[in-house]
DNA sequence: ATATCTGCCTGCTCGC
DNA sequence: TGCGAGCAGGCAGATA
């Protein structure tokens, strides 16, 4: 499933394939996976529109237009992005859900099989985005900046995490990974977290996106990329689907439970539970 | 305000 | 081999 890095990777490839291009029309074939506005609405504004960028914000893809208005995609568990040829089978894919024509014969494909994935053209990005919190790679998340996104937060520390309103862009593997590398049990209170705590923990979610974006990604069963060499950051998880193997640094046996609803990987020596 | 639960979805794995 | 059950999970929206 797509994270921050992931994405990262995805618009750093479809960048050179798209930017100074120019959309004819757009297709939908799933209509929920349209956010807004509506089909035709949707073909009407895009139609002539050249792409400025493309960029990201948390997990959402962003591809700003000359008309001021900016496509955003999120591909949530299993969307696919490529920029393919006309008449590519692509086009025939069942799980074919929007499509964009691009002048010059190619097209944009957005294929997902669980439909969870969304599209949306909008003339104010913030409406999608405005509410996610901090970019872990930009200088502006700093350690007083979580302590404060984390203050008064009951709720357990890996819950916290994958709110996209506390830090953006952090998903389930992510997260695991941070809290390993930060030796914080994930059921800890987020507001117990020590100041000394939250600083390893904002190093650990900078180090770990780092990494994976120096390895374009964790390769699993949803995630591909839309051009070049797969990601391999998966060669290098340490507690995330390694549920019985030994922990990297002590030996100890990772163990998986449930923090709500999500299924959490961690070492039980390494990351002793202290006060939860 | 924060926290929790449900629905959205289909493909894959597992046990029988 | 076939098949149903369970699982995977980001986010919106509803509810407590």
């Amino acid at each position: 499933m797509p994270e921050l890095p992931e994405v990262e990777t995805i618009a750093t490839d479809l960048r050179p394939l798209l930017i100074g291009r120019r959309f004819t029309d757009a297709h939908v074939a799933w209509p929920r996976t349209l956010a807004e506005p509506d089909p035709v609405a949707l073909a009407e504004r895009m139609r002539d529109r050249q792409v400025i960028d493309v960029g990201r914000r948390g997990k959402y893809l962003l591809i700003p237009l000359d008309s001021g208005e900016t496509l955003i995609i999120h591909l949530r568990m299993t969307g696919h992005l490529a920029v393919v040829p006309a008449g590519s089978p692509a086009l025939a894919d069942t799980h074919l859900r929007a499509w964009f024509d691009l002048a010059g014969d190619e097209h944009l494909v957005f294929t997902d099989a669980r439909k969870f994935g969304r599209v949306w053209l909008v003339d104010d990005v913030a409406r999608v985005v405005g509410k996610l919190g901090p970019e872990p790679l930009d200088w502006t998340f700093t350690a007083e900046v979580l302590a404060g996104r984390l203050h008064g937060r009951r709720v357990a520390i890996k819950a916290a995490l994958l709110d996209q309103t506390v830090v953006a862009g952090v998903g389930n593997i992510y997260a695991d990974e941070a809290l390993f590398r930060a030796s914080i049990h994930p059921l800890r209170r987020a507001a117990s977290l020590t100041a000394g705590e939250i600083e390893r923990l904002r190093d650990a979610i900078r180090q770990v996106m780092r990494e994976s974006i120096d390895q374009r990604g964790t390769l699993l069963r949803d995630y591909r990329t839309p051009y070049g060499a797969d990601g391999a950051f998966q060669a290098r998880l340490r507690v995330y689907q390694q549920t019985g193997r030994p922990c990297p640094r002590c030996g100890a046996a990772i163990e998986r439970i449930r923090v709500t609803q999500r299924s959490t990987h961690f070492c039980p020596q390494c990351q002793l539970a202290k006060v939860l």
